[in-house]
DNA sequence: CATGTTTAGATAGTGCCACTCTCCAATGAA
DNA sequence: TTCATTGGAGAGTGGCACTATCTAAACATG
């Protein structure tokens, strides 16, 4: 396949192919002649995924980089290589300090994870930087005067248990060697489908509640 | 409160301020003289939630103004003054059309949506900006392969309906006036609070099963 | 084989966005 | 009186994701 041709295919437009190549977030195809180069089924494969968690997932194009970059690391397990992936997503700027609603949050958020037993040992603690999202946003709602301490927010920590479980179910179909990209491209596209069905399913229940006809 | 205390107590830059001022995300404060103004409770309400909906919430500038916009519209009722708000948050490029992934894709949200009897009479429905968002991302998964049929949708689609419930009931706690802002709050600041719990529950249930250790 | 088109790669430029800087005349504080 | 501060307006900045232009080599066609 002709870069050209991996444009077609993938409906990219060739100048952002050349962009993501010199990114590093395409390996370069085989060179055929000085004007020339080679690409497979592997490069259109990768394109996709790149294209997929810039476009859907709206991960910034450095962050892209780190992702694939830990996607073949072999240094480390698979455990480690899902970690490094999905730590390096873009997450909400890290928690003002020095702050009365940021202590509160610090403070529901360690109840938290208390009593669901999460913590560093395994990934899912305050060394997270999703953890610094969790108490930067539960700060900035309870700035603004609205509920969350513990009794809220547990209902939706067990509900993210329930999901992890099933997609991590579907995640484990795949032989290992695919692990840690379905890994990746489930948690980073699943967001969006539950983001999207979130606010379908709220609108459908604002509408049975609030609407005046 | 001057602009300048309005900032301390904000911890927002008068820079930022008079930009947001400039933008129509904060009404000008009552006129003392040709150069100061005077800046109440509100206007210190409104800078924070207008801060949590750009940083927190990732909500563009020009979106956080026509949300804005709507919760003040006396000419809408509460139902549509939250679907307008809810509507104008950012979305997943709208899906490609002539694509074989696009046309699987709308084929299971459609069914999906029937057998949620979710539709446009409520809002839920193909006309809403969720609905793109969720066809982009489920014709990106078909793309690479992932499985998201309505049977991997179906569990999502019902946890979200459970959580717009619990939503919902914390929303019409609040008096009438303040219903349609708890509503923009809660929707747009609960998304980080979810999905960071999601990750953390990844990582949790990811270690359980690949942790080399 | 002559000639016009296409190719890969490098460099510079574009448009958007969220601020941020600089300037000003009017003002308040010492 | 003197001088730093204020609110307002406009231009400028830096980051990001492309996108357009250029060039030498090489393929395609008559």
């Amino acid at each position: 396949m002709k870069l050209s041709e991996l444009s077609e295919q993938s409906g990219v437009s060739t100048a952002t192919i050349k962009y993501y190549l010199r990114e590093g977030l395409l390996q370069p195809g085989r060179r055929i002649t000085a004007t020339q180069a080679e690409y497979g089924e592997e490069h259109l494969r990768r394109l996709r995924l790149v294209r997929a968690l810039i476009q859907v997932g709206r991960v910034p194009v450095s962050t892209t980089r780190e992702v694939i970059a830990a996607l073949a690391d072999d240094s480390l397990d698979q455990h480690s290589r899902i970690g490094v992936a999905v730590e390096a997503l873009p997450h909400a700027p890290l928690p003002e300090e020095d702050d009365p609603a940021t202590e509160r949050a610090r403070h529901e958020v360690a109840k938290l994870f208390e009593q669901l037993d999460w913590d560093d040992s395994r990934g899912a603690g305050p060394s997270s930087p999703a953890y610094g999202t969790l108490v930067t946003a539960v700060a900035a709602l309870t700035r603004l005067g609205y509920p969350c301490g513990i009794e809220e927010l547990l209902p939706y920590a067990r509900t993210a248990a329930q999901l992890s479980v099933t997609e991590l179910d579907l995640v484990a179909r795949f032989p290992d060697e695919e692990r840690v990209e379905a890994a990746v491209a489930l948690t980073v596209l699943y967001e969006p489908v539950l983001l999207s069905l979130r606010r379908l399913a709220e609108t459908d229940e604002s509408g049975r509640r609030f609407m005046s006809t």
